[in-house]
DNA sequence: ACTTGCAGATGAGCTAAACTCATCTAAAGT
DNA sequence: ACTTTAGATGAGTTTAGCTCATCTGCAAGT
């Protein structure tokens, strides 16, 4: 090889810093050494890079022409390496704020206590959830999705606080958090074929209607009445007791929760919280 | 430091090939070395960057985004190198067909005899004249020019082949080669002051003039009549007794050879060109 | 099915590149 | 004039990076 790369980026460092000294503590090295790297590297290209003025430097014309390709070089190297780096030892996660707030937030600290080395992010939000290195896990019509994408897929059954959970009869006015999303392209939670299958259709219920699931379930939690929601939003509550089923059975939906292009997701952190969010939902 | 930059390139270059034994053909390398690099890489980084299925090797989707940035970063620096390299073994020197062809390539050899290790390119035409890297010899009016970059004011006289260069009279309808330049921002040759310099107002002359000095001046060295034209350029010929002048007296002008932000060339190459070509033209 | 050849992985050992230390020089501040 | 600071220089030391030898697994030829 012609040049040492190291001497190239010893002489950015000076070049960027205007000073050998301060380069040498940029890269943890000594004054000396960057003295050597710049001297070889000018023997080399057999061009000055610096002036010498007694204990000033200064660039060349040479120097700072070189100096600005290998600073917009290696910045466009260290900021690539800043990404892998970050996809080799973090996850980082974007999904519904019901998912997050309910199910995975909640379980966070195992995924970090099983995968050490692995930090797991977990962010909601439109904006977020594009950007590259993102894994969004997003819920949507499992009509619609690429089958092998699927990480779970959806029922629903009627919960409340441990105290409201079995109501004598379904026609004393049960107030019951229903969920109607902003996003008309979702399929509907399926009320209607919850109540045929437990029989229900003639109770007096009345439906209390939220842009999402969350909200419902914290009003059951506190004790205002049933919420229908989800399985997998509820499962968490039901296993600490904050929350129980009415003895009525669940039903299948068409919606599912997923993660477009799944497969192409490879990096350690990635395939180990795909494999955990599959145990933690469906497990 | 984090990475190393050796593995880096090794990783570029093996992502850009596919293959790691041609990667460490290209470095100069035995495909052990490279092997080594991107495992140690892989390591570091906790990502892998390549798939292997038996003897093939592909991309991963990080190693395909990395390589990317790897490839571009490096190439910038790469092209700079070569940019840098040839500025400090090599001078690029531009000027006008004149020049090139009476003073400078004749002397080409002098010089790099002269100069071991640095090499002088030559060329003439507009395109070449104002890239970077570029040293342009130009010929303009000396009162438009800052005064430190002129490296050669211009006289003129008259000059012709050893044969007709002593004619008996002004008087016998000599053919006088001149030039007019195509630009009209020059100023004209002096044939004025030198036909009163020389007390030849009342000369007969048969002026035939060309757009550049060169032409006129190979007329006159094939015998086909004198030339009118600059002391620089008809210098070696007459040195070389291919032309000599007609006794007659050269009279200054307003021309002059200049190099643009001449004290801005500082390369090794540059400098000694411009010491050269000074005592090439003055001395 | 067996052989051969090829591409890459792995581990040990060696070499040269890269780093540091000690010493020196020149300029700038006191 | 004296001290301090930044860098140059040369010799000595460390370690990153290289090669060699060996091993594995696939694919193509016989």
């Amino acid at each position: 090889m012609q040049v040492s790369l190291q001497a190239l980026k010893a002489f950015e460092s000076a070049a960027r810093l205007g000073s050998f000294k301060l380069a040498a503590e940029e890269l943890s090295l000594t004054p000396t050494a960057i003295s050597h790297h710049i001297s070889n590297l000018e023997g080399r290209l057999s061009v000055s890079l610096f002036h010498r003025h007694g204990r000033r430097i200064a660039l060349t014309g040479t120097g700072a022409r070189l100096a600005k390709a290998t600073s917009e070089g290696f910045r466009k190297i260290d900021n690539a390496l800043d990404e892998v780096m970050r996809a080799g030892t973090a996850v980082r996660v974007s999904t519904t704020s019901s998912l997050a707030a309910m199910a995975l937030i909640p379980a966070q600290h195992e995924f970090e206590q099983a995968n050490p080395g692995i930090s797991l992010e977990i962010s909601t939000g439109e904006s977020v959830d594009s950007q590259s290195y993102i894994l969004p896990v997003r819920y949507g019509d499992a009509a619609r999705v690429e089958p092998s994408d699927i990480i779970r897929h959806e029922s629903f059954n009627v919960f409340g606080a441990p105290g409201m959970a079995a109501p004598g009869s379904w026609n004393e006015g049960i107030t019951l958090f229903t969920t109607q999303w902003k996003n008309t392209a979702l399929p509907e939670p399926p009320l209607t074929a919850w109540l045929e299958e437990n029989r229900l259709q003639g109770a007096k219920l009345n439906c209390v209607p939220f842009d999402q699931e969350l909200f419902g379930i914290q009003q059951a939690m506190a004790g205002r009445g049933l919420v229908f929601c989800s399985t997998t939003l509820a499962k968490r509550l039901v296993d600490a007791k904050l929350l129980q089923s009415c003895d009525t059975r669940e039903v299948a939906s068409s919606l599912c929760y997923y993660v477009p292009n799944k497969n192409s997701f490879e990096t350690r952190g990635a395939v180990r919280f795909l494999e955990w969010v599959d145990a933690l939902l469906n497990g």
